[in-house]
DNA sequence: TTTTATTTTTAGTCTTGTCTAAATATTATT
DNA sequence: AATAATATTTAGACAAGACTAAAAATAAAA
């Protein structure tokens, strides 16, 4: 149906876009690790297939097609990860690029039988959610250790790096979903945390503390 | 390391090459659904790579890296399909098309993991071997019906043809593995056989009995 | 052993997806 | 409002992988 090229870009898009604003050409190269030129071109490409609403100096959305393929293709992506690490004993550190593979094979029936053979998994390795067949999911309620306050507290419910080096990081303060975690004190210099996990102190980065989602208390 | 196109070569010069002869570019370019030149500028490339060895206007075959290389894909090609079998569902005549694009996935711990998660099948669902992590394999006894003549008898081993039309004709007559064979007649003017299979008679045409493999009793 | 037929290669073109460098548009700053 | 800085697009090039048509080599037939 469409490229590998074509379903990462779409991928990209949908990520970056937060409602119905549009997206930058630049962050789309970013993020991808590609030129401003190459997104132009690309850019082009999906409207003509109408999964993109691309408007010049402007940016560009999704259509509701391109949701509905961005969709299913995250879908595989995450079904794959919770793949990995239930059946194949991967960490969930290491799930990430062979996913990145996998989410482009194209078979309908072999998605929906690892659905099944998964047992309909709401969540991957990362706490996102997963797509049913039909594109459904639940929206969590979830809020960035970086926006709470002393004393607020909550459980690990999601990270928005998934990278090898960031969830390692966690592994190594045992830090997993699940865990729970208080917000002991935040230093107004360098926007640092305190934090209490696994009846420890830990003193977090911003940048850390920018990628870690929990579930408020009460 | 290797591209998709490039994987893909390599895995028909593999099941083309006998011993050590030449592959033509002809039958290459008739495998492969492609044209001649086109075959002519990728066995270049195969053998800039060390993957073949090119003699213009002669052929190609693997060299040992190229071999070693095939070995691999077909080890990926064939663990996906008892996964797909096994876990998945589905029927030995549906899995052909999603493991020709599962093969290519680049994941040494995925396919050594899958292999376990499979109990390091010896087979696939065709009754092909299925190589181990070092590319070893068992070379299998077996003869096609076509050699063989009135009076023999022997269980189906293995099929030459994995499409899914040939299969689901097997399915018809509920030949599968495993299925005992014995050869009743030979009309000598089609080359057409009358065999017997669970315990009923089936006239098949040379070419169903070009695509049997048999393992002979005693 | 010529001549003919077949196979293979070469030359040139196309598409997809990428890049660099230059041109243009937009945004921010004086 | 003019200028500087930044973002985006265009133009032109390239690599991979495919194709067609023509040329060259090999094999088969006369
Ligand atoms: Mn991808
Ligand atoms: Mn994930
Ligand atoms: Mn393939
Ligand atoms: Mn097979």
């Amino acid at each position: 149906m469409h490229s590998v090229s074509e379903e990462n870009y779409i991928k990209t898009i949908y990520h970056l876009q937060e409602g119905s604003a549009l997206v930058s050409t630049n962050e789309i190269a970013t993020r991808m690790n590609t030129k401003a030129s190459s997104v132009t071109d690309m850019l082009k490409k999906l409207a003509d297939k109408n999964l993109a609403e691309y408007i010049p100096y402007r940016g560009a959305r999704l259509t509701e097609n391109g949701w509905t393929c961005a969709v299913q293709i995250i879908r595989k992506h995450r079904l794959w990860e919770v793949f990995l690490v239930q059946k194949l004993n991967f960490a969930w550190d290491e799930v990430h690029d062979v996913a990145e593979q996998l989410e482009h094979i194209q078979s309908r029936k072999l998605i929906n039988e690892l659905d099944k053979l998964l047992g309909y998994p709401k969540r991957d390795p990362h706490g996102d959610p997963i797509p049913d067949q039909h594109g459904n999911f639940e929206k969590t309620h979830k809020t960035l250790v970086s926006q709470l306050n002393k004393g607020d507290r909550g459980t690990l419910v999601g990270v928005m790096d998934s990278s090898s080096q960031f969830l390692k990081y966690l592994d190594k303060h045992q830090i997993q979903l699940g865990t729970s975690i208080q917000i002991l004190d935040r230093e107004e210099f360098d926007q640092s945390f305190s934090i209490q996990a696994n009846d420890k102190t830990l003193q977090i980065s911003e940048q850390i503390a920018d990628n870690l989602y929990l579930k408020l208390q009460e």
